[in-house]
DNA sequence: CCGTATCCGCCTTGATACTG
DNA sequence: CAGTATCAAGGCGGATACGG
């Protein structure tokens, strides 16, 4: 932790920034994911496990039950059985959707900018330790 | 993992979904925080460091070179005694402060529901807890 | 079919100390 | 001032097994 001098001011905090409270709403990998794989209506249970390379049921239960908390997300029960369960957004999971894909965008117009600033950044600190080892 | 039978095509997957690179960029708690930081024009390590409640120089550091790879912040050294670092975002950082103010726009707007969500959701929950010990 | 429970390894993070 | 090096602790996620 930075405590240079009593007189410490921070302004910037995880508890109130909105980026920090947006990541907090969308912040893992299987999050996205699965709201992706909402984005074009309802789905159920195993057919989302089944798309979603890699999951497993204990990242997809904890990850639609987080969003379910969160009010992203309903969970729809047909008590049938074998029971069945369909997912889709609420109306609020859906009114993110739009700056959710904005976002998306971006990453769709620049992402290969970033992987060239990667090559490159790479790319130097190879040169460097080469340059060390002289 | 979900593998229910072989002919399994899984269509969503974390190394191409676009929310996942958009993850894979901004994922961590702290790298919004000092993207944050930066918004409003360049800043200097020391300050950041102070700016940015309970972040490590580690931290700091680690997430700085990490947006410094991607291209989104660039380093500005002056080698004077002791030496003096700014830092601040590239044009391409630049053009992903639009999209990502629209997201923070969306949570100023819409946390107080998520977390209204979050108490009900909790709510509704210990009331089961409690018919089930009865 | 739709989950929960448990165990366990790894990776991230934070604390601390040291350096040009 | 602006970092790097090292190490220990803890949480996250994967594998596996079981239940309604």
């Amino acid at each position: 932790m930075f405590f240079t001098d009593k007189r410490n001011h921070p302004d910037i905090s995880l508890k109130v920034c909105g980026y920090s409270r947006m990541l907090e709403i969308i912040s893992s990998k299987w999050t996205v994911l699965v709201f992706y794989a909402l984005e074009n209506g309802s789905a159920r249970y195993g057919e989302m496990g089944r798309r979603i390379e890699g999951i497993s049921k204990k990242m997809l239960t904890q990850t639609l039950r987080q969003l379910e908390r969160d009010g992203l997300v309903m969970r729809h029960l047909t008590p049938t059985i074998p029971p069945r369960v369909d997912y889709s957004l609420t109306p609020l999971g859906e009114s993110l959707l739009k700056p959710m894909q904005e976002l998306k965008k971006w990453t769709v117009d620049h992402y290969s900018d970033v992987e060239q600033a990667r090559d490159h950044y790479d790319q130097s600190a190879v040169s460097q330790d080469f340059a060390e080892n002289e």
